[in-house]
DNA sequence: CCGCATCCGCCATGATACTG
DNA sequence: CAGTATCATGGCGGATGCGG
């Protein structure tokens, strides 16, 4: 028994069991994985490099994220069906991660988020600005 | 496109545009309470909504946020924009929270993701079961 | 060298209780 | 009804070390 919305769901070929408003229910954690701290900017990264990337260029690419996060961050991606991960058989081992599918699905409304917010941002900081002033 | 190219050499106080992939730049805090644990559920709650909803509704739709977690989103959005917050004083207070205009136009692309995931989950729970496998 | 796992400090999160 | 305050916890992320 899922708790939460009733959402107005008329679709009349086949119920849609996800709904990431329920709690308990999966996609939450896979829309978490997207929408985490890193999750968006990785994937818009391989959305914007339109290219298989290594490692170390998704890291030079997603300034800040550590090692241990982008090794999680590509592993839960990875494990929802968003990214591939590619081990190349050279000397040195090279090892690249590129979008699925899935991922380039997702990839362009997270693309059009960030979009909007890097064009935005000046009217975020005056938002923010008017909000101090009364607070 | 600049999105990903931080130059190696530049002027400290140069009037950049904003970039996410930049540690430093505000537009990350910005993102970040959108595709935070909440920020993109609210939002989504309230652009289905698509009428002010009050602070218990809010809580209602969005399925086991916590009071705190709410007040703490709502007040990030609002400081940013995105969302609106009106008092009308009436007996009892009455405290509605509607999307501005901004809100409205991030809800865009983060109603679309909820979307594919809620109609690609089955996608996604099998991919994890591949992986689970091999793994 | 590149990718990733372990140890540990810290902040975001959440449960509970209280206030306007 | 609409939040805020306090406290406990777990996830995040840095440093470090191992394996290929």
């Amino acid at each position: 028994m899922m708790a939460g919305m009733t959402s107005p769901d008329h679709a009349p070929h086949e119920p849609l069991p996800a709904d990431v408003f329920a709690r308990g229910c999966s996609s939450r954690g896979a829309l978490q994985h997207l929408t985490g701290r890193w999750g968006a900017l990785t994937i818009v990264a391989l959305r914007l490099a339109d290219e298989p990337l290594r490692f170390s260029e998704v890291r030079r690419r997603v300034d800040g994220i550590s090692d241990r996060m982008l090794s999680q961050t590509l592993g839960d991606l990875e494990r929802d069906g968003m990214v591939v991960r590619t081990v190349h058989s050279t000397i040195p081992p090279h090892v690249t991660y590129a979008l699925a599918p899935l991922g380039l699905r997702v990839a362009d409304p997270l693309q059009q988020l960030t979009a909007i917010i890097e064009s935005e941002l000046p009217s975020v900081l005056e938002a923010r600005a008017l909000y101090d002033e009364s607070h």
